[in-house]
DNA sequence: CGCACGCTTGATGCTGCTCAATTTGTGTGG
DNA sequence: CCACACAAATTGAGCAGCATCAAGCGTGCG
């Protein structure tokens, strides 16, 4: 494992605080491995086995019910997933798969919930993370209950965007199929979806979106902090 | 506060394994506060001051965007809710309203995070506790993308229901349109969604329902753990 | 008794899904 | 570099699920 890959570990809020010894032991503990795109990392329904840091790529969570699919999330660098399940020791709700070449550091279980004990400045980062994971899913619920799927994108892209002047750009790190599932409708909602939002300032252009009229995209979306801040 | 409602409260996953101190440290910083039916106990984007517990009759969370409301969740005697926001220091994402006659004990959040770092069986049982809000939160997300509305009916009805031989039995304690906004659907596809059921077993007395047929319920349902164990 | 409120039922329309066809884009091998 | 093959994205038509609007019950309470 580089030493910057280690660093950028330690920068996560979850490490940030943990003491040295703490940190260096589950690194040391775990497995840096690389998977090319589109590997299943790990399957709903099995047991909780290792904490996963993605430390380069991206990785879809997923969930599935009968013949139905969904994506759950997007984990970018430096993220974490699966924590609440490897804490309480049950299987994994959501599965995850790879979906560019990627590496992933897999931290055995049983040291994470050593090192609860052990580490008190640890011990409330997990806490903190759990609280966050738990709010970020309950502004899941309420976006999917109370808001339409246009809705929902033009939020999505507001919270993406990055600025430069008046305009702003979102570019897609994945297939549209992908983030219309993220969104919760199909694919071919999505493109009409995008369409609709032609008439409130955004332009398409293949994986590129622009937003060129904010204001307009603004009142479209009608965001609110209890939904769309990140945290 | 009687004798009884304390002891109920020391039995909840949250505190049970607390020391003795902590949990009646917590429990005389608190106040027991007895509510009528339909007061809103907390609102959307105000602090996080208390950590509340329902020590008898029934609370909603609900959650508001623009002019839309949906129900969130019930809680019943004894339950917690807000953690999340109470340990982060955070805006209640949710807010709360008596659906009957209420008694609610509020310790001040101060109070908890206090706690936190005094006593470890208690910081653990925080974390249980948060990682099981989470994956329920997780599971609702599931329901909401992967079902129909009959579909999570039918898996709400077989959660809720008591069995008595052949036959199971729930009895709504609360109206029509709260579940059908707990659901995701308005009261009137509430009503022909029960109507639906009828083909399935299901029969319909007023606030009462029957599941006469219960395999064919769980044919149709089609539950999984995944998405319907209680934790 | 009658009013109010919650629930149900019907009619209608929108939102979003399914299926199918076409276009666009991308990577591969000649 | 081009031609081809394949996958993704878009577009259109038809349909299912769900919402909205508008009456009609039924029950409980003043």
């Amino acid at each position: 494992m580089r030493p910057e890959d280690a660093a950028a570990i330690r920068t996560l809020p979850l490490f940030r605080d943990a003491r040295e010894e703490t940190f260096s032991e589950l690194v040391r503990a775990g497995f840096l491995q690389r998977f090319p795109p589109g590997v299943t990392l790990i399957n709903e329904n099995e047991t909780a086995d290792f904490l996963h840091v993605v430390v380069e790529g991206l990785v879809e969570l997923f969930a599935t019910a009968g013949d139905r699919e969904t994506t759950m999330s997007i984990v970018e660098p430096v993220g974490t997933f699966i924590l609440a399940a490897v804490l309480s020791d049950q299987v994994y709700l959501q599965s995850a798969r790879t979906l560019e070449k990627a590496q992933v550091l897999m931290i055995p279980a049983e040291k994470v919930r050593e090192a609860l004990g052990t580490d008190l400045a640890f011990t409330s980062a997990v806490v903190g993370e759990l609280a966050r994971g738990y709010r970020r899913a309950i502004k899941e619920v309420k976006g999917q209950k109370l808001r339409t799927g246009a809705e929902r994108l033009a939020n999505w892209l507001l919270r993406q965007a990055v600025s430069s002047g008046a305009e702003a750009r979102v570019k897609l790190r994945f297939e549209k199929r992908v983030l219309s599932s993220l969104l919760g409708m199909t694919p071919e909602n999505l493109s009409r979806a995008l369409s609709t939002l032609k008439q409130h300032g955004v332009v398409i252009r293949g994986p590129e979106i622009l937003i060129q009229d904010q204001g307009a995209l603004l009142r479209f979306a009608n965001p609110s902090p209890l939904i769309d801040a990140p945290e």
